[in-house]
DNA sequence: AAATACTATATTGCAAAGCTACATAGATAG
DNA sequence: CTATCTATGTAGCTTTGCAATATAGTATTT
């Protein structure tokens, strides 16, 4: 898996990953990692610079299985950005095909 | 223009357009340019890797209209590479359609 | 003759982001 | 009590595009 594809698009992942649902960082690595290979703890940081940047807020819920999950939700600015960045995605595929 | 988008597509372009026929630098600066934004000399580090890594090979062409033009041409390595690379990128794409 | 602009190649320093490896820690099974 | 699974997090490294800059040939304008 080429790790230089990867790169901005994975940030898509995750915030397109949670406009359906709350979801806490282990859970999003197993969901992505069904697709492509990524390594742990990479998800983590994409996740730390969302919450500094306010594209997602968090909470802790205790779990039964293991310490606490801690959860990520999309804030109005993540789901606009989501939007944005999502279009600017398959734009960018489109111009790709063209040079290919 | 997401500038991490490009991270490793740009190589691909590069080389999906040397597939046809022999081009300067300059000429797939302005031809790439039609497509995304590419920032003036970012190509020419692209192009000198790819030849450290004989998947290209290059030869010197006068011009009447400036300095001499410096053209590249795929090898038998760069064929394959190029046909490998574009395989990954387009499954690429199709796993980021799966995630959002 | 000098300044400007276009064509053309190339390098330096910087920043972004994923990877590897590692650290920490709770719960549970053997 | 050791191993394993779940779960979060950090430090250092590497790759790669960008901005800025340098060099240089040719042509056009002033």
């Amino acid at each position: 898996m080429n790790a230089q594809f990867k790169k901005g698009a994975l940030e898509l992942c995750v915030l397109s990953q949670l406009t359906d649902k709350d979801q806490y960082g282990y859970e999003l690595t197993e969901a992505i990692s069904e697709q492509m290979t990524v390594a742990t703890g990479t998800l983590y940081l994409i996740l730390r610079r969302l919450k500094e940047e306010d594209y997602v807020d968090t909470y802790l819920v205790e779990s039964l299985e293991g310490p606490a999950r801690k959860y990520y939700r999309l804030t109005e600015k993540g789901r606009n950005y989501q939007n944005e960045l999502k279009d600017e995605w398959l734009d960018f595929v489109k111009r790709i095909a063209v040079l290919i």
